[in-house]
DNA sequence: GTCTATACGGCGATAGAC
DNA sequence: GTCTATCGCCGTATAGAC
């Protein structure tokens, strides 16, 4: 048994440090095992293959995030105060893992069979409490008539979609990374904003 | 001699049907020259790397539809039909193109170096005029006050995000091809109203 | 110029000895 | 649990035939 979990951990600190840093792609077995110090097949005992070890890192990453961006949405909440609050929480998490978004696009983009098994897209399925509240404040007369399905996916996509162009964002705004993160906190309001007056009777 | 450029395009277009099938990672230059029945290393030799040969499919496929759009942002349209087109176009091309979205992020994560030589990102920069008719438009007190390179990320943000995640979105919904392509169409209108209504004085 | 054959170093993964 | 040895791929480079 020796060591028994140490290894493990190991191995998952060096590949969390280098797949921040370079990717997946960039990143090879034989560098998170150097790195870590231990013999490269022990990455394949421990985890099955690269692509697990991707994936249980993402999960360890972003933790019990994904689930509370799922409560909000579940939620009771006025439904102004959820578009609110799940705007701020998605950003706030996107800004502590500002890779999350490419690495998962990665991932759908490279074995889109495992979608329905990656728990960071979770959230993007049992949207239904949400679309029946917004059927519910239209069906009042609060609200414009809306498909749930497209406005969801506005606001996610309004969310998410900067973090995959963040270089280009970067490059051609002469941004570092802090001025990146300001600019990203701004759109915190215009996204809420924009979805708001977008369903405005 | 021989065919001149036969060879070359061979390599084209069997690289083209296999990339559109299976994407950039899973697409071996081995596969490339089987299918093409050509010798593994005339792909090397007509294009200096699989990459090079990728870029070069991907400007020949968007053709010249990217400076088209660039067209339209530099006119001298009127502001809201400036958008309408914009958004129609661009979601005409990405319809033809559903792959393009996935393949240009695959690209920025795996090289972020290679953002400016990128045909395809041109469209990204040079949105100096449209930022400066935003700037006129507001002191007209025809819109709102808006940071340009934030309107112009939203507008790309809900054009853009919905081709990369196009699996969730089929999953989620059950959706066909087909079914995805009447969801997006749909889009334009909604696009158009969430960002003119986000601009209403 | 065009093409073939072949080889190089690196990759992710695995079988089997200890 | 750990390590060595090795497998079958990969993208790329090059020597040399036509």
């Amino acid at each position: 048994m020796a060591d028994k979990s140490n290894t493990q951990e190991k191995i998952i600190e060096s590949a969390t440090v280098l797949f921040l840093e370079k990717g997946f792609h960039r990143t090879s077995v034989r560098d998170i095992a150097s790195r870590a110090k231990i013999n490269i097949s022990l990455m394949n005992y421990y985890f099955r293959s690269k692509e697990i070890l991707f994936e249980t890192i993402i999960d360890l990453l972003i933790g019990g995030a994904v689930s509370s961006l799922k409560e909000i949405l579940d939620s009771d909440l006025d439904l102004n105060e959820k578009i609110r609050q799940y705007i701020n929480k998605y950003i706030d998490l996107l800004i502590s893992n500002p890779l999350l978004v490419s690495f998962v696009l990665a991932i759908l983009n490279h074995s889109p069979d495992k979608i329905s098994k990656l728990k960071v897209t979770d959230s993007l399925y049992n949207t239904e409490k949400f679309a029946n509240q917004l059927d519910e404040e239209n069906s009042k007369g609060n609200i414009r008539k809306v498909d749930p399905e497209q406005f969801y996916l506005n606001m996610l996509s309004l969310i998410a979609f900067p973090f995959a162009v963040k270089h280009v964002i970067n490059e051609k705004n002469n941004f570092s990374n802090e001025a990146f993160n300001d600019f990203i906190i701004k759109r915190k309001d215009i996204i809420y904003n924009t979805l708001i007056s977008s369903i405005k009777p």
